[in-house]
RNA sequence: GGUCAGGUAGCUCAGUCGGUAGAGCAGGGGACUGAAAAUCCCCGUGUCGGCGGUUCGAUUCCGUCCCUGACCA
């Protein structure tokens, strides 16, 4: 029982905060797998649990950085292992509860090992990228790293970039990083994904992005504004604060950017819903929390 | 009541010089190795408003009716 943990997915407002209270109780501390919630001062947009419930069950990986600060999957992963150190040391055990994919990939199923790739770099190609564009950077893939130029797609600009940077930095093609050294976690698993009907969803969605901007979204925007962080910082390209920017900037109404926040926030769910069924988890519906305890506590205590 | 413009995919609209139709958005599926709340890929049959007429053949032309909008009374 040492060795093990509980990961618990699903896709944006399926009730996962809310149900990794009920189930935590004393037996489990919490690591957030959300990219945005690691962020300070994005409490409201990113759906962060509150600091009264916080202080009841211990939660990692959330605020651990300011938005100015550009976080990778790698950071994740350090930073959750550090994590389940801590907790394994306080005799709990580890219940991660989030939906970025990449971050549950990365951890769980392994990371390259690869360099931190100079800013300066990722600069000097994003203002190639504007200047000859897509096309001319692909090509340069080609010669440098023709298997992940064949395994991406000739629109897919980030993933272009990426190529580029690492080989620019490394004189070392991305794919031959990926062949060798993965990093990866050695827990041992239980996987829960939490099932809601497509539709409902959509309605839960648009009512938590309702709900937001009554608990004052907008402000929580203009203060991330007044402290400096714009919208050009990765962080503030999140869903809902890329928006709301606009609107402060007089770029979009504020019923446009409600309505485009409900809109990719779906979007987002589909997406994340298609890498979970990746894992093949146990689906269960949110809010039978007695069978989902059950789950939990017969492969917490088997064998 | 009259004139004009429309009624085509869930929505906004293209189009068919007569051979039963296609974009965007929405929706669905998928990919995913340090930006991932990102980035990207694939999926389009619908009484072409109803009924008649002309025609080998009508969503397309003609008539008529219904509906919507604008203008005139």
């Amino acid at each position: 029982m040492n060795n093990k943990a509980v990961v618990l997915v699903g896709p944006t407002a399926s009730g996962k905060t809310n149900l990794s209270l009920e189930i935590a109780q004393d037996i489990f501390e919490i690591v957030s797998v959300d990219s945005a919630q690691v962020y300070t001062y994005m409490d409201i947009g990113t759906g962060k649990v509150s600091p009264y419930h916080r202080s009841l069950i211990t939660h990692y990986c959330i605020d651990i950085v300011n938005p100015d600060y550009w976080f990778t999957a790698g950071d994740f992963c350090r930073e959750a292992e550090h994590a389940i150190q801590i907790i394994q040391s306080h005799g709990k055990i580890p219940l991660f509860v989030g939906g970025t994919g990449l971050y549950i990939h990365a951890y769980f199923y392994g990371l390259a090992e690869l360099p931190k790739i100079d800013s300066t770099v990722k600069k000097q190609l994003q203002s190639e990228l504007e200047q000859k564009g897509l096309k001319t950077l692909y090509e340069e893939l080609l010669h440098c790293d023709l298997q992940w130029a064949k395994r991406i797609h000739p629109n897919d600009t980030q993933r272009i970039l990426r190529g580029l940077e690492v080989y620019r930095a490394t004189g070392i093609p991305i794919t031959q990083f990926l062949q060798s050294g993965h990093k990866k976690s050695n827990l041992n698993i239980l996987m829960i994904a939490l099932d809601v009907d497509r539709n409902v969803l959509y309605k839960r969605i648009e009512n938590r992005v309702d709900e937001m901007i009554r608990q004052g979204f907008v402000e929580e925007v203009k203060n991330l504004r007044a402290m400096g962080y714009t919208q050009e910082l990765n962080s503030q390209k999140a869903i809902g604060y890329l928006q709301l920017h606009r609107v402060l900037t007089n770029e979009l109404s504020l019923n446009e950017a409600i309505e485009q926040i409900k809109q990719e926030t779906k979007h987002y769910a589909k997406r994340q819903v298609t890498w979970f069924k990746r894992y093949k988890p146990v689906w269960v519906a949110p809010d039978n929390i007695e069978r989902i305890k059950g789950i939990i506590s017969e492969w917490l205590y088997k064998k």
